[in-house]
DNA sequence: ATAGGTTCCGTAGCATAGTACGGAGTCAAG
DNA sequence: CTTGACTCCGTACTATGCTACGGAACCTAT
């Protein structure tokens, strides 16, 4: 697989391949001769960095996943998973909060309304 | 009200205030003489700029909200509270599966385990 | 009335995650 | 065996959302 069916097939761009392999999430085969190959392994550990990014991982913290999956370290794979699920609950709360907010919004500023709109007042606290 | 009220009372910094200010999310209260005064409108507009934000509204998006809450244009306003709740939507589909796939990752590596804690394959697609 | 905390303002820097550019080299199909 | 697409690589630029700096003016409590 040359750069370019690797990126294509991650769903990325060739640059954002390249990024990656820059902040050592990817690695770079050797080109013999002339243009590198990547194989399956490359496309998982590409598809690794998307599926957690969209869990919230930064990078960062992508890089450190890719580095323990090596090694024996399952304390510390697990501390970072329980931190991110965590995180993550939160997150969903927010969402969800954020959503009755936009609801509401929505449904103040329906269609034959009349007057006001309040945009302001619609994210303000509720007892719900 | 000062600056350093008003951030404290939003639970931001007052750099941040500033910030918005030049980005035009916030009006820059006149100063007669001294210090400008802000009031509890500057701090609703604060609060509601930290609450959309935390429902995924970009700050361009919020500017966008902030004036229309002054005009008639329901229309408007509809379309992108229904288009960030889609996202929203989506946005919690997307983090309840990483959430699966965490779970997944923390049990697989478990306190007692032996050998392999698959990093890697515990956020590959499955049937769930 | 004076010391120390705030405010004011412009400008500069940072972190994250890419995206773009440009010229040289390489490869693959017709 | 040429031509057009793709690759390589370094460097630079972008967007978003802050965060920091520094000196002068101002305000407040003792």
């Amino acid at each position: 697989m040359t750069i370019g069916k690797l990126a294509a097939a991650g769903g990325v761009g060739v640059e954002t391949v390249r990024f990656y392999q820059r902040r050592g999430l990817l690695s770079e085969p050797e080109r013999n001769g002339g243009v590198r190959r990547y194989d399956e392994a490359d496309l998982s550990r590409l598809r690794f960095i998307r599926a957690s990014q969209a869990g919230g991982f930064t990078l960062a913290e992508i890089a450190e996943l890719l580095a323990l999956d090596a090694t024996e370290e399952r304390e510390r794979a697990r501390e970072l998973a329980n931190k991110r699920i965590k995180e993550i609950d939160d997150k969903i709360v927010a969402l969800k909060s954020a959503r009755r907010s936009l609801r509401r919004l929505a449904d103040d500023c329906a269609e034959g309304g009349e007057g006001r709109c309040p945009i302001i007042t619609a994210f303000e606290p509720t007892s719900n």
